[in-house]
DNA sequence: AAAAATGTTGACCGATCGTGCAGAAATCAT
DNA sequence: ATGATTTCTGCACGATCGGTCAACATTTTT
């Protein structure tokens, strides 16, 4: 009994390394492109080991996914009725952008998956992505009816802070090309976020009439 | 040289025919994924025929993605100093989401090559997209040095311009699962376009005091 | 009509893939 | 100390991959 924290100890250990080697190369080379070789061999380890802890490489993607998606539905946690709107996604699209940037190989697989239309993490999108949209676009609906933002959309709204937020960890790349080759500095992360949330916010606040 | 002309016209059918497919599998499967006996099948030829026309797997890939990069660079030509500004962004809006829809998988191609950090096609990125942005980040700065618009970041209204009207093409799939799993009808299309001009537009716009 | 060029196809190669499996090594319970 | 359990690893398998090539069919040129 004193002795078995050890082996619970390796083995979260070894999973964990796992997990996030394999986060970083199902982003880079897609599911069919990520080999459990590639992943072990980022991981130090061999590849049957990998194969011992997480059985088939399908199971082991859909923990990288999981992982990801639940880190995202607790970021909008600051999303509900009694809060103020525009601190409450402004608090949102912070979070996600750090996130893009701390987290971006599972925003990537995320975006794989997604793209290739869902063929493992299917059930996710229909049970808990589903319910859990509705939600937030109640909430926000909410504040419209009670006057606190304009009346947009607010699905469209949730599908726009999604699509901007995860551009800057997808395409990354893209960005950093155009940023001179130079990845993106901490100044210019804090201009990210508060120019993102200049843009879309914009659209939400009720504009004064001054 | 009165015969000439079949031979050419049926080149042309087949490549078309092989680059539609491609673009269709790479979209689905990645590059590393995507298959050359898979596109074949798709296009009903043999694989060996692929092989004749385009050579490589990444030359017929490079001809995939420049197909969607050329088109996606003429959807801005509205965008040019001496046009309107709100009316130039709109178009350009519009257009992008009407690629969206007729063009996902072309989309769909760029965003993995992107994601995957541009290994086939990062001459691309430094040489025609950089200076294209450039060019359209000096039009926009020009309009808010004019007075026209609110002075936003240029840079990162393009990008959300981008991430939001690519977002409706390469997370197709989940939009669709969260519209309760039908596809979006014209209407729908047509308020996404509305939705997201007034989104990203109000945060662009010189709002009057009344 | 003959020669040349172009198009088409199936067979084949070496490499890599995911995974099953047997057995060695290490750790655990008694 | 010893047997049970868990962890670790090398090897082997069938399948699939991108790409080559030679044989064959068709079209174009002479």
């Amino acid at each position: 009994m004193a002795t078995k924290g050890i082996q619970s100890r390796n083995r979260q250990e070894i999973t964990g390394r796992i997990l996030t080697a394999a986060e970083r190369v199902f982003a880079e080379f897609g599911y069919a492109g990520a080999s459990i070789s590639r992943i072990a061999a980022e991981a130090g380890i061999p590849k049957s080991n990998v194969v011992y802890y997480f059985e088939t490489k399908e199971l082991l993607y859909r923990r990288v996914v999981g992982e990801i998606f639940d880190i995202w539905r607790a970021a909008a946690d600051s999303i509900t009725v009694d809060n103020d709107p525009i601190r409450a996604l402004g608090d949102y699209i912070d979070t996600k952008l750090d996130l893009a940037r701390t987290r971006p190989f599972g925003s990537k697989v995320w975006a794989n998956e997604i793209i290739q239309r869902a063929p493992i993490v299917q059930d996710y999108l229909e049970d808990e992505l589903r319910s859990w949209t509705e939600d937030r676009i109640v909430v926000i609906e909410a504040w419209i009816e009670r006057g606190k933002i304009r009346p947009i959309s607010a699905r469209h709204l949730l599908y726009a802070i999604w699509a901007t937020t995860q551009h800057y960890a997808d395409f990354t790349h893209q960005i950093t090309t155009l940023n001179e080759g130079v990845e993106l500095t901490n100044r210019q992360w804090e201009d990210t976020k508060n120019a993102v949330k200049d843009l879309l916010l914009s659209g939400v606040q009720i504009h004064g009439d001054g």
